[in-house]
RNA sequence: GUGUCCAUAGCUCAGCUGGAUAGAGCAACGGCCUUCUAAGCCGUGGGUCGGGGGUUCGAAUCCCUUUGGGCACACCA
């Protein structure tokens, strides 16, 4: 099915074209001014220069064709020249209906889905994921599910930070600690232990520690310099030690993403590339794309329209060390031939953009992708404290995510507890589920690009704009749907019928933008129109909650009609969520 | 210096491919629970859309300019 706009401004083009008028004026957009009409038509104005009429005059024309339209129920004319329309309840009720009869609500889906990547940016390990890990995470994984609801076929790459000086630093730093280890005898030969020599906890101590290190002992960064050629190069126990890091990283990794919803297809990272650079290199060489300056080996990528200085994508440093160009372009070379994508996005906050639109361009120029190959880039805003600057602990520190969860899984289960009766194992459970609403929405909420103040009083309240209100209305339609059925009534086979109030209709017309709504949240790769939609949609349903008796009402087919109603907003609503990448609870 | 992003109600934000009276939420104030979850709903007050110019029948939206702020400008990621 068309989206209802679509639908809308066929039926007004073709009353444009029958009054001998260009059809593609026909144009239907949603009424800003709710009190005078519902849709709005202001095609006459825009035509008015190239037919030399007075806009109304045009307006009149085209309202007088839409007479006996079984869409709209009333099209006016109005000064200077807009078309004032309202639906048909009819009309509105099949629309519904289609919506109601199909899983993704009567979206149309691509003839050839389009393979996406998406790139969540690269969290190091070996670090604790802290708040700034967060935007990434939440919005990437969003954006993928936008990508696949609208019919896509989307992988996700967590692409980790793996390989650079951090690991170097990270094994210094634990050689200093634990000199005696294995793996650091070169004249080792036997099977090193399955077992990793420290916690989580040890390695997230020992960054921080060893990079501070390195910033004041200049013979230490000598030796983590070391530490990572080592590495690089395959020495024996570096690369078991190496291993045990990884393995030790991503399992906690994995324990924080999964407390967001956030999953990955692949948890690929830097150090997937290493063998493939030196081809990469060679090619680039070959093609006569890349040339000596300053010592490094570049790639020019300036054009010609540029109104500004494009510095040239660095492809190796003067000593001859890959970067992260180095890698992030293998990457891409590798992805063309492992999955040959047709899209890839990458998430990173915002700094980046110059650095994005040089590897884009290298990756172009040099053909690493094809000419139709989309390369995407969307950076996100900072997260920042109520004080306008980038968010930390309240000693100054950097607030780790887990912390960060956790608290705002605390506040909510006090919140709960404050205006429920309901037993301590439940009301934790439910606390936890309304708390990752409360944080990605705050988060997603907000459009991307922009900084945005965190603010967890706010992100909890169960009023206004926030995760927890969406919840909560979710829980009272599944109440009542409940009621319904231990009541006797079955959610099968329900029937629509015609609205009956204003509310009810309102209710429908919101439900029917659905299809413009996801469309462009995937076209824009804008998470935050999906909530504004569900936000809206809650509204209208809350105040057609309170106009309306649902179980009361005393006519049975009309009962069942409104559960229907209710029945495909819930569904809608869920789906919305499902693809900001949280869920409801049955109560709360 | 070059480029880029931002500035909308007391606060947090929508709206920006030009349309009528610039919208929400929070905070403030006032109503609505014998009835499906009042964590809800309804209402009131609150604005030179940073300033100035221009294009247009019409500008928060497009163009120019200016002020204030953020960020980035090859051997970090």
């Amino acid at each position: 099915m068309k989206k209802i706009l679509d639908l809308l401004s066929e039926e007004m083009g073709q009353a444009f074209a029958a009054a001998g008028y260009e059809a593609a004026l026909g144009k239907v957009t949603i009424s800003n001014r709710p009190d005078l009409c519902e849709y709005q038509c202001n095609g006459a104005m825009a035509g008015a220069k190239q037919y030399k009429k007075a806009p109304i005059m045009i307006a009149n024309e085209v309202a007088e064709k839409l007479t006996d339209s079984k869409v709209f129920k009333e099209a006016v004319a109005v000064a200077p020249g807009f078309l004032n329309l309202k639906l048909s309840e009819e009309y509105l009720l099949s629309v519904v209906k289609t919506m109601a009869a199909d899983a993704k609500f009567g979206m149309d889906m691509p003839e050839s889905p389009k393979k996406i990547i998406v790139d969540y940016g690269g969290a190091n390990v070996a670090k604790p994921l802290h708040v700034g890990h967060i935007r990434s995470a939440v919005i990437g994984e969003s954006i993928k599910r936008i990508c696949r609801f609208v019919g896509h076929d989307v992988i996700g790459d967590v692409h980790l930070g793996d390989w650079g000086l951090q690991m170097g630093l990270v094994i210094t730093g634990l050689r200093e600690r634990k000199p005696d280890l294995v793996y650091f005898d070169e004249n080792y030969t036997g099977e090193y232990p399955a077992e990793a020599p420290f916690t989580v906890s040890e390695l997230e101590e020992i960054y921080p520690a060893a990079s501070a290190k390195s910033k004041e002992d200049p013979e230490f960064k000598a030796a983590a310099m070391e530490a990572t050629f080592k590495l690089q190069n395959g020495e024996r126990g570096h690369r078991a030690l190496w291993r045990h890091i990884m393995n030790v990283s991503i399992a906690d990794l994995k324990k924080n993403y999964g407390s967001l919803n956030v999953e990955f297809d692949l948890w690929k990272g830097e150090s997937d590339v290493h063998d493939l650079i030196p081809e990469m290199v060679d090619y680039m060489k070959a093609g006569g794309y890349a040339y000596i300056s300053d010592g490094a080996l570049v790639v020019d990528v300036k054009e010609e329209t540029d109104t500004k200085e494009m510095p040239p994508c660095m492809i190796l440093k003067s000593d001859g060390a890959a970067l992260y160009n180095t890698t992030d372009l293998a990457t891409i070379m590798e992805r063309m031939r492992l999955y040959a994508p047709d899209e890839m996005i990458y998430l990173t906050d915002k700094r980046q953009a110059l650095y994005f639109e040089q590897v884009f361009r290298c990756a172009k120029k040099t053909k690493l992708v094809n000419e139709d190959t989309k390369l995407q880039w969307l950076g996100f805003g900072t997260m920042n404290g109520a004080d306008g600057k980038p968010f930390k602990t309240r000693d100054g520190g950097v607030m780790r995510l887990e912390n960060l969860i956790r608290d705002t899984k605390e506040e909510m289960f006090r919140k709960i507890q404050e205006g429920r009766q309901m037993e301590e194992t439940e009301a934790k459970a439910v606390a936890d589920i309304v708390a990752i609403s409360a944080l990605k929405y705050g988060d997603l909420s907000n459009q991307a690009s922009k900084d945005y103040v965190f603010d967890i009083d706010r992100f909890t309240s169960f009023e206004g704009d926030t995760g927890p209100y969406i919840l909560y209305t979710i829980v009272r339609m599944k109440s009542i749907m409940n009621k319904f059925v231990e009541q006797g009534g079955s959610l099968d086979d329900l029937q629509l019928l015609t609205a009956e109030n204003e509310s009810e209709k309102a209710l429908e017309m919101q439900l029917v933008q659905f299809n413009t709504m996801m469309q462009a949240a995937y076209e824009e790769i804008a998470p935050h129109k999906v909530c504004a939609y569900i936000y809206d949609l809650a509204n209208a349903f809350n105040h057609f909650y309170h106009e309306t008796k649902i179980l009361g009402e005393e006519n049975e087919e009309r009962k069942r009609s409104l559960i229907a109603l209710l029945q495909v907003t819930c569904r809608v609503l869920e789906s919305c969520i499902d693809v900001l990448g949280f869920e409801a609870p049955e109560r709360m």
